[in-house]
RNA sequence: GGGGCCGUAGCUCAAUUGGUUAGAGUACCGGACUGUCGAUCCGGUGGUUGGGGGUUCGAGUCCCCUCGGCCUCGCCA
């Protein structure tokens, strides 16, 4: 060891005692007669001083060469700081090392940014010099936290009888979901492996093999593009349980969570967690996801709509849409005609939504409007009282189909909850949404998908409509949602080969198909499986959360940009010509693609 | 593929309606200073205003193209 002791670890207890620290120079402060130094690691910062009479002369005079992020190492004795120079600023203030000798162990050029810094450099500079955007504090305790995190869970399942199995990075691709990442093959011509987009598959392979209580840390690729909360390659805390229901892994994840409240928010997390129908939540909230760390709830005011005179809002009212508002309670004085000409714009451009109606609750409790001329004052006042409308409210009203009312105004509420501070930065909202649709209807394609996999049960009491009504039939499957955002999904899984023939089929999956993509597993399904059940938890969505942060890459060691590149490494980059040729593949110019 | 924000010194930012030699803080270099902790004080180096084209007497500023970063819709569970 180089070092006694870390620079995180002196106090006034150790007054007296030699030492010896390594680091990085944080900052320095040139005296002319003496040098300090704040002396980092990951453990904090030790003030070292280079000062007579303790260093002597020659020792000061080479300090004078030590610049920025230089590591050095230094001995010394701790000593109390004179009186009334404590630093309370740092745990380590009380103290310092008054250093004999010193040591450059490695040079730094002048780095384009210090970990020390005030200003927090642009985001393509941290990721192209990651090496020193990892050394900064805050990102150094998010790592940290990580750690805690993936320890905490580890623990949990290990205290829970689940045995962590790895599941193969090489794979089969299947076309269902995401977008495969591929890996060619060099021994077998023409064919390619594929990335796991989540170890699904495995998981109930390994259910039927008789590990009734799986779990894994495990990397997952997805080839789709990014957003804040989502990166190509991420980690998934995977499990999976057998002869249990849906309730049963519920409860599990819920003493997860509230042990992980616990030990990181420290809140007392009352479970069962609440939960909520799929149907609730789009009726509620417009998203299958809510934000429930605040209300400004979604309400329905569509046969309200279709007594009005106003077309825009008669017209979807009777064509099967719906007209909905939002309440901004008390807010209509922070709305100017600009902001709202803004969010107009932002339901039209990101939802496709025609219009964004608005009122004024006026001190008379009248509401007041640019449109308010195409409605009767008796229908003004009925719109006020369903939307609890109060003076000074300011209400937003989406007039148009079902799906577009939904994303508009959950997107609008998502926006004024931010914007108006309806919840405090610290504020943590855990939740289940369950119960969620077995398909949707993909227009393109005149055809039904599975909501989240092929092979997620229905409700039992739902197999009927399996045959009659696959858009009613709801699913066995469940989402953890954090401050409105979905932190991990799952479900029962079909181990009935009848129901699943049924599922294929509704899916437009031939039997041919089905055993070219999957025989494996129906094979496997064949051979005594039993019923199971599981979930997958985002990690770095659940660190993000729990960080505070508001984007992934912040809880990433090294992130991928925007546009899936890595600005440190420069990944990903042009291979070798021979490299293309042993694996038999050819690339397309761009001009012909 | 669509929409939006941004790009000026190593870094963080400023620059009036399009107007003279593009500034500040910090970093860096040199000097002063025996206790600082965002040290201070004095001096200095540092610019293809992301790149290319255009409009104009004149462009950091306006227009077009392009590259890059971020947010977002589509996509994705």
């Amino acid at each position: 060891m180089l070092r006694s002791h870390t620079c995180g670890a002196l106090r006034a207890d150790d007054v007296g005692k030699q030492v010896t620290l390594c680091g990085w120079v944080d900052t320095y402060r040139d005296h002319g007669g003496g040098l300090f130094v704040d002396l980092r690691d990951r453990y904090g910062l030790t003030q070292v001083v280079f000062n007579p009479p303790q260093t002597p002369d020659d020792v000061i005079s080479a300090s004078k060469s030590l610049r920025n992020e230089f590591v050095i190492k230094a001995v010394g004795e701790v000593a109390c700081r004179p009186q009334g120079q404590d630093n309370p600023r740092l745990s380590t203030g009380e103290i310092e090392v008054r250093v004999e000798s010193f040591e450059v162990l490695n040079e730094c050029e002048t780095p384009p940014f210090t970990p020390g810094q005030q200003e927090i450099p642009g985001e393509d500079l941290r990721l192209k010099y990651r090496f020193l955007d990892l050394r900064r504090a805050s990102t150094q305790s998010t790592l940290v936290l990580r750690s805690h995190i993936i320890k905490t869970i580890r623990d949990y399942f290990d205290k829970h009888d689940f045995i962590d199995v790895e599941t193969p990075i090489l794979g089969r691709s299947t076309p269902e979901g995401a977008r495969d990442y591929l890996v060619p093959s060099r021994v077998h011509h023409d064919a390619f492996y594929a990335l796991p987009q989540s170890p699904q598959l495995y998981k109930q392979i390994l259910m039927v093999a008789g590990y009734d209580r799986y779990v894994q840390v495990a990397r997952c690729f997805r080839d789709e593009d990014l957003r804040a909360d989502r990166q190509p390659e991420f980690t998934q805390l995977d499990m999976e349980m057998s002869f249990v229901d849906g309730d049963d892994v519920i409860a599990m994840i819920d003493g997860l969570v509230a042990q992980l409240a616990k030990e990181f928010c420290g809140i007392d997390l009352p479970t069962p967690l609440p939960r909520m129908t799929y149907d609730e939540a789009m009726e509620r909230f417009g998203h299958d996801a809510p934000d429930l760390r605040f209300g400004m709830e979604l309400i329905d005011c569509t046969d309200l709509a279709a007594e009005s005179e106003f077309r825009v809002f008669r017209g979807p009212a009777e064509s099967g849409g719906r007209v909905r508002g939002i309440n901004a309670k008390g807010a209509a004085a922070k709305f100017s005609r600009k902001r709202i000409d803004e969010l107009t714009e932002y339901v039209k451009q990101d939802f496709g939504a025609k219009g964004l109606a608005w009122f004024r609750v006026e001190d008379d409790g009248k509401l007041w409007s640019p449109i308010s001329k195409n409605f009767a004052d008796i229908l003004l006042n009925k719109f006020a009282e369903r939307m609890e409308a109060e003076p000074g409210d300011q209400l937003f009203f989406v007039a148009d189909t079902w799906e577009v009312s939904c994303k508009a105004l959950s997107g609008l509420r998502r926006l004024l909850g931010e914007e108006l501070s309806l919840y405090k930065p610290t504020d943590m909202h855990f939740s289940w949404v369950v119960e969620f649709p077995m398909f949707e209807f993909d227009e393109e394609g005149q055809r039904w998908n599975a909501m989240h996999h092929p092979f997620t049960a229905p409700r039992p009491q739902d197999l009927e409509l399996l045959r009659t009504s696959a858009g009613a039939c709801r699913a066995q499957a469940y989402d953890l949602v954090i401050n409105g955002s979905e932190a991990g999904g799952g479900t029962v899984r079909i181990h009935d080969q009848e129901i699943q023939k049924q599922v294929f089929d509704l899916l437009g999956i031939d039997p041919t198909t089905a055993e070219d993509r999957f025989g494996f597993l129906l094979d496997a399904l064949k051979f005594g499986a039993p019923p199971h059940a599981g979930i997958a938890l985002g990690i770095d969505r659940i660190v993000m959360l729990f960080g505070g942060m508001d984007n992934i890459r912040d809880c990433i060691a090294f992130p991928k940009t925007q546009k899936a590149t890595d600005l440190m490494t420069g990944a990903p980059g042009a291979v070798d010509r021979q490299q293309l040729k042993e694996l038999g593949v050819r690339v397309i110019p761009l001009s012909e693609s």
